[in-house]
RNA sequence: GGGCGCGUAGCUCAGCGGUAGAGCAUCGCCUUGACAUGGCGGGGGUCACAGGUUCAAUCCCUGUCGCGCCCA
């Protein structure tokens, strides 16, 4: 299932990360033979797309309310129409293979219908209900929004501190406030009850400057003694703490800012009255529709002018400010719908407790556990016109009726009243989560017992960052179980964060977003989705940028290099080929290590370990397939068509073909090019082929064992080569001193490669004594001799040979010290002392002909 | 203040009880007939620090320092 993207949205990053996971899993499970359902689509997104839609109006010089509200709904679908598959069309290039004909959009008709009958389900079980409490208003947008669409900000503003008079005395508080414009609707001061300056306050009044309304003083355990003066002002319709104590404690409500954040006297006129040098209700009335910023500076002044000011001084707090408005959050007073989140949760909280539904990293259910345990009331009203608009009616009484249509609204009336009466519809829309967090059954034809909810509900695995976890996974565990009686999902996979190079988010206003569309067109949508899959570890951020995508592409190029290079020899897939009856060592080996790999490439992405699945496929890949693979099997490759040939052929092909279904997943493109083009299958067929299982190789441990050594001898070769600086055009005999006659054996049977490969001009066992001027190297029983004399410098290869001596007794000297500790070898496991008991033989037996090849030169 | 995570090679990150690994970068050699978007080879790490547990600690525990995120 995809998280639905905003149908405002364009491609970026993120999505770039979350799909390319989702479509690596869904094309390897859909291989592996399951039955998936990739469910796409998009959310409306209701204040993100007015506010594009209003931004259009905008340039064309008018506005949504002088269109009016179904004007402007036809407009936003026009929009919709146009613009709004950009994000859609952007994922097919990333090679999302999303089920694009079950493509859905959250304001389609099927899936409203299931918005109504879920809200109108919640309110008949009172779990949904209209509520008159302090809710988070976005005064740009003028609508509610919900906490999570709140995020503090540091700002550096002022702590004022202001003396309120006592009534009826000299005496005064002292009370500090980071907001004075809304003292107009102070209704108590609080003082904590066991504050020993203030006992004696409790219970008398004083009198509030500017307005002059006399107000309590009240214990309440909210103040905190140690902050401030210990006396704290109390405004409830102004703030969330101060609400709670106005509740505790009965006190008025005055709102003084209306929605537009401008002060409004309305609900205080009746308190104005004139105090001498206090309150003056000519100045408070002067306030009336002033912004509230502009309002506590003038009500600073004015404060300052009474003497009522008596300091000021820098603060630095946390203001709420609205996540996509950027303005500063007013708690407003106002009636709204509210969900009953906290009798939701318990169910999905214990689907999780219960591990019906496991977090990915695990870690991740204690961020989900700690939200759900403290979950507040969900407002889910929005004084927005496009969403779903809330499906209730009021009678001309303010009675209403909550109904699956108009209709039947009517119907409840006319039994409600007796008669027919008027009904007006409610204004306001949902939270676009509220539709969301249906997606994963509304999508399949909920209401309605569909074929696809019997079957795919619930889903195996949801995919995402851990930023959705509250907005989205949440919601859609709520929903889920409430309504279908089971989890939507079995594994919430929780990625890390697409960051730029050096760590930083990226952001617009930083400037460092990269575009994933440009790195696609630059580099490849496959170079792209390996790098992303290669960074991808467990619940990490990623670091991501070109210079990573490009590098990533080599590997591309690469497999396609050596695909060629196939084709170039006559490689092609051979029906019924049984890699159980290849005879060779080097396909055997091959075989093996490409079985390995599969097993290890799929136990990584049964446990979502993109890095390790993406690395597997590299190194098999390259580092076999490409490094030594097809190096040993050049001269088979090009000889006319033997047996022998014929089957390196074979497995050459069969092996290549692994590698593409293995690949697959991460790089969709480039292996269906190549799947295509050596016809494994029918075009377009490797989507749908099978996932490969790990196969057993006869003979296997053998072919290793021979392969392993002529890999550990050509490349001992190298080294000593390339360290004494012989230039690859000059060809050196390689010889084998004191080699058992099965080395020579396994040496003769590879002289070719070993000619070719370690630049060796003869390969064979030494005849005589060890020639002058020859460099020298242990591999296994056997010492090699490289007769160089007259290019090499005697004294570097005595330096290079000491070099290896001081390593080997190093470790053996440590391997000595720990067989020395009885307690070690009571106490570690048998196969630990084992392993290094035989560890110092080898390192012995290695210096000793070491400790030979130094005479030999001295 | 509470919680989570992270400090391992120049960089990005694996490893998480038995003598440290990869990719990139770097250095040297190489235009050899798939690939210079390449091949071969080298150098580079007291695994943040301090204690503890253990025969054995990068890995487990405690604390300290530094960095990041989430919630107040």
């Amino acid at each position: 299932m995809i998280p639905p993207p905003n149908v405002t949205g364009s491609l970026h990053m993120g999505h770039a990360l979350t799909f390319t996971v989702q479509d690596t899993l869904v094309r390897w499970r859909r291989m592996q033979g399951r039955d998936v359902l990739w469910q796409p689509g998009t959310d409306h997104a209701g204040i993100a797309t007015q506010m594009v839609v209003e931004r259009l109006l905008a340039a064309e010089g008018t506005t949504r309310q002088a269109l009016g509200r179904e004007k402007f709904l036809e407009r936003v679908w026009q929009w919709k129409a146009e613009s709004g598959g950009t994000i859609t069309a952007q994922l097919r290039r990333l090679g999302a293979s999303l089920d694009w004909p079950r493509e859905r959009f959250t304001m389609d008709d099927g899936l409203s219908e299931a918005v109504r009958e879920v809200f109108v389900t919640l309110h008949r079980e009172g779990l949904i209900y209209r509520d008159r409490r302090l809710v988070n208003w976005d005064p740009k947008f003028q609508s509610a929004i919900s906490d999570l669409e709140v995020e503090a900000k540091e700002i550096r503003g002022n702590l004022w501190h202001l003396h309120y008079p006592l009534e009826g005395s000299q005496e005064g508080v002292t009370v500090a406030t980071t907001r004075p414009e809304t003292m107009l609707g102070d209704t108590a001061i609080a003082v904590h009850p066991e504050d020993g300056r203030y006992a004696h306050l409790i219970g008398r009044f004083a009198i509030l400057p500017l307005v002059g309304r006399r107000i309590p003083i009240v214990a309440d355990e909210y103040s905190d003694p140690a902050k401030g003066s210990g006396a704290v002002k109390i405004t409830p319709a102004h703030d969330f703490n101060d609400f709670a104590v106005g509740q505790r404690h009965g006190l008025a409500m005055p709102s003084v800012l209306d929605r537009e954040a401008r002060i409004t006297v309305d609900e205080i006129a009746d308190d104005l009255r004139i105090v001498a040098n206090v309150a003056d209700p000519a100045f408070v009335r002067s306030l009336a529709g002033q912004d509230r910023f502009a309002a506590r500076k003038a009500i600073v002044a004015e404060l300052e002018r009474l003497g009522v000011l008596e300091k000021t001084e820098p603060h630095t707090h946390q203001v709420p400010h609205g996540d996509r408005s950027g303005v500063p959050i007013e708690p407003l007073l106002t009636v709204q719908w509210y969900c009953n989140a906290g009798e939701l949760a318990k169910s999905a909280i214990a689907a999780v407790e219960q591990g019906r539904t496991a977090f990915v990293p695990q870690q991740w259910e204690n961020t989900f556990f700690a939200w759900m345990r403290d979950i507040q009331p969900w407002c889910i009203s929005r004084q927005l016109w496009w969403g779903h608009r809330i499906p209730a009616w009021y009678g001309p009484d303010g009675h209403v009726f909550v109904e699956r249509s108009e209709a039947a609204a009517a119907a409840a009336a006319r039994a409600h009243y007796g008669e027919e009466r008027p009904l007006t519809r409610d204004e306001d829309v949902l939270d676009t989560w509220f539709s969301s967090a249906l997606w994963p059954f509304s999508t399949l034809g909920w209401p309605e017992k569909t074929k696809e909810l019997a079957r795919y509900y619930p889903g195996d695995v949801l995919v995402t960052g851990f930023d959705i976890i509250f907005f989205w996974v949440a919601r859609m565990m709520m929903m889920g179980h409430h309504f279908m009686g089971d989890v939507p999902f079995r594994a919430v996979h929780i990625h890390g964060l697409v960051r730029d190079e050096r760590g930083q988010k990226m952001s617009k206003s930083k400037g460092n977003v990269i575009d994933p569309l440009e790195l696609i067109d630059r580099y490849g949508a496959d170079a792209l989705r390996f790098t992303i899959c290669a960074l991808a570890g467990p619940g990490r951020d990623i670091k991501l940028g070109a210079a990573r995508v490009e590098s990533e592409r080599s590997f591309t190029t690469k497999l396609w290099n050596a695909a060629r290079f196939c084709e170039m020899n006559g490689v092609a897939p051979v029906a019924g080929f049984d890699p159980a009856q290849a005879t060779l060592p080097l396909s055997r080996w091959l075989l093996d290590a490409a079985s390995a790999t599969i097993e290890e490439a799929t136990r990584a992405l049964e446990a979502y370990r993109f890095d390790d699945y993406a690395s597997a496929c590299r190194r098999f890949t390259w580092n076999v397939f490409c490094d030594w693979f097809l190096e040993f099997a050049k001269p088979l490759l090009a000889k006319p068509e033997t047996a022998e040939a014929a089957e390196i052929r074979a497995v050459a092909a069969h092996v290549l073909g692994l590698i593409l279904r293995l690949l697959h997943p991460a790089m969709p493109f480039v292996t269906e090019e190549l799947w295509d083009h050596f016809a494994y299958g029918a075009p377009c067929s490797l989507i749908r082929a099978a996932w490969p299982e790990p196969f057993a190789v006869p003979g296997a441990a053998a072919a290793r064992e021979e392969l392993e050594w002529v890999v550990r001898l050509i490349s001992e070769v190298r080294t000593v080569r390339a360290e004494m600086n012989v230039p690859p055009s000059q060809l050196a005999p390689v010889l084998l001193k004191e080699a058992a006659p099965a080395s020579l054996a396994r040496g003769a049977r590879w002289a070719e490669a070993i000619g070719r490969m370690a630049r060796a001009a003869r390969f064979g066992a030494l005849e005589g004594e060890v020639p002058h001027g020859s460099a020298q190297a242990v591999v296994g029983e056997a010492t090699l001799v490289l007769p160089l004399a007259g290019i090499i410098d005697l004294a570097a290869e005595r330096a290079r040979l000491q070099k290896d001596r001081a390593r080997i007794e190093a470790d053996a000297g440590k391997t000595r010290a720990k067989l020395a500790n009885p307690d070690f070898v009571a106490r570690a496991r048998e196969e630990v002392v084992e392993e290094n008991r035989e560890r110092l033989v080898t390192a012995q037996a290695e210096l000793a002909r070491l400790d030979a090849a130094l005479a030999r030169i001295a």
